[in-house]
DNA sequence: CGACTTTGACCGGCGC
DNA sequence: GCGCCGGTCAAAGTCG
């Protein structure tokens, strides 16, 4: 509508120059966009900023593909961005980081390797579409992820995963790759290093 | 029978 | 304070 997703303040845009697609086997997929979301809890976030921040962090996943026999799959973790620009009250809150992308896939759910649980759906605004909320199914495990037709564009799927995996995917991971950048405390990425 | 989905209701945050 | 909106809950239904 009116709003390009590029600009949105909630999101950091990132092409797909330098990614490469991972569902690309089984989907029909043409494009495939991630947007790192920035902490909203107070700041207007200058989203700018983190663009040329090193703060991306790629891991590439092999499972068995136990749904239909998809071959692998590509997470994309990035690292939430933090203002500590005044060094005030350094954010209490636990968000975990949160990922957004969005592909263009004839399929609304992309397996990527977790156990989802649906826990609603939701009408919401600017979009005729419905958003599906679900949540990761493992015990302890509190990811969330949003799943949502794009607006303006029905053969787009924008997918928002909230928080991080404190286990490894039910179906074989293997992380045989991985780029960090950089690191702070607050991620667990542990179970991701072990490999 | 257990796990999952569906769907309306409820709740809290935010803008006006 | 009020209404809108996004997110979550929970009961009922469905499926394997």
């Amino acid at each position: 509508m009116d709003m390009d997703i590029s600009q949105n303040p909630s999101f950091t845009y990132f092409s797909d120059e330098n990614f490469i697609n991972p569902f690309m086997d089984n989907n029909d997929f043409s494009n495939l966009m991630f947007f790192d979301v920035v902490d909203e809890g107070g700041n207007s976030g200058l989203i700018e900023q983190e663009i040329s921040s090193p703060t991306s962090i790629i891991s590439s996943e092999t499972f068995t593909g136990e749904s239909g026999g998809s071959g692998s799959a590509t997470t994309l973790i990035k690292k939430e961005s933090r203002r500590n620009t005044g060094s005030k009250e350094s954010e209490t809150k636990e968000m975990g980081h949160r990922v957004a992308f969005r592909t263009r896939s004839k399929i609304d759910v992309m397996d990527d390797g977790f156990k989802w649980r649906k826990y609603g759906k939701k009408s919401v605004k600017n979009n005729i579409n419905k958003r599906n909320y679900y949540k990761c199914s493992s015990e302890g495990c509190s990811v969330k992820k949003r799943v949502e037709r794009d607006g303006e564009d029905a053969a787009y799927v924008i997918t928002t995963y909230d928080g991080v995996h404190n286990h490894e995917s039910p179906s074989h991971v293997y992380y045989n790759e991985m780029v960090l950048s950089y690191d702070h405390d607050n991620w667990n990425q542990h179970s991701l290093l072990q490999c």
